[in-house]
DNA sequence: GAAAACAGAATTGTTGACGATTTTCGCGAC
DNA sequence: GTCGCGAAAATCGTCAACAATTCTGTTTTC
């Protein structure tokens, strides 16, 4: 079974948000509750600066960094671009085993969501972005996009529960599907733009309503 | 004024090709050649390992990362959608100030060209890049394309060495310029793709001065 | 003569202790 | 009451030494 190293451990903490932004990294803590040397648990923390997880100030400790609304934009419109070329390139190279396994993912989330399971539907989510860059084959914008999507797991859960964003996301995601499975390059890119440019959009615009913005902040 | 880190000497000295692709990158000795600790180097090389400009394997030690034809390929299309994304942007929020900064780009680079100085072109063509992601704004995009370009340069020297490519390049740049200073972002964004595209395409088909085939092929 | 076994060298990884810097907190002056 | 000031605590940064691992060259054995 996998050893977690330290990087990991931290890495899956912060991106899973059980270690809220701005909550102090302490060397000697983390030590103790990982049960790991000081000197692993510093790497880790370079690794995770380089990552952009965490900001180190000297002699003053590293901290989880906060990414800003503002931030959180500029991420998504670099994801939909980079997703989009991916995506370009899995329209090139899409053979009927992809295909297939992209209509699963269509038909589970459009079930999971007439079923209410809100976050079922966003795992689902998740597997058909992984799947599509896969299919892609594109190695460096898997990359990119990995380590973007590392930084605003956060804000998935306020984005679904904005109402009528489940909806709008599962026809925008077929529309996706629909243009690669057909080998449409341009459509394909298109599509997928569209959708993230959609999700950025909500991320600026739609405050979420009343208290539920703070309930969700907290909660992971 | 500024103490050059390790890892700031380090990495310099690998994106200008001091060191050599897969040289070894022995912890003692880089810590006597730039006077500092071992664990200083330590920290620099992690840091450089996660900027993907150096491999490290346990017990075997750190060596720079040779980027093949392929990956090189990659890297310049992800680079063409990001810096669509930032003309884009820049097309956006462009004033006087920025379109005489641009235009003074393109006249110097044009006349370095007609007296053949081949490395100056190649500097100007730097400039530009970075001006017109400054002018963008887009802070993210500005960060993922550093890190992209500095995996690249090696690079930049072969594809300028390809008859016909200089020249086909100012005019280029002439375009996205014109377009940006227009205010036409989906021009803008067309015109940085199809250059970058370009560049991929003369990378990848063009084996050092041996063919000149490389016609524009049809994009986005 | 070739392959396996072994010893020595080279190099990385880890640990613990110590120095440096920032932050915190108590205390006195105004 | 609060503002400054200094000492103590907390924490990071660095160093040297040691352990662990891989590499290299030599010797042994078949």
């Amino acid at each position: 079974m996998a050893v977690t190293s330290s990087y990991d451990a931290l890495r899956a903490a912060i991106v899973r948000g059980d270690i809220a932004p701005d909550a102090r990294l302490v060397e000697a803590d983390l030590s103790t509750t990982f049960a790991m040397s000081r000197g692993a648990v510093r790497t880790a923390l370079i690794r995770l600066e380089q990552d952009g997880l965490v900001v180190r100030e000297p002699h003053r400790g590293a901290r989880v960094r906060r990414v800003s609304d503002a931030e959180a934009v500029e991420i998504l419109q670099a994801r939909a671009v980079l997703e989009g070329l991916a995506v370009r390139q899995a329209a090139d190279r899409i053979d009927h085993a992809g295909a297939a396994r992209l209509q699963s993912c269509i038909a589970r989330q459009r079930e999971l969501l007439e079923n209410g399971d809100l976050l079922g539907a966003s795992e689902v989510n998740a597997e058909l972005h992984a799947t599509l860059l896969e299919l892609s084959g594109h190695a460096t914008a898997m990359r990119l996009i990995e380590s973007l999507n590392a930084q605003t797991v956060r804000y998935q859960y306020r984005t679904i529960l904005i109402p009528g964003r489940p909806g709008a996301s599962v026809a925008e995601h077929a529309a996706i599907v629909e243009a690669v499975t057909a080998g449409n390059e341009d459509e394909a890119e298109l599509a997928m733009r569209r959708h993230l440019l959609n999700v950025a959009e909500a991320v600026r615009g739609g405050r979420l309503p009343g208290g539920i913005d703070n309930a969700s902040r907290g909660v992971l």
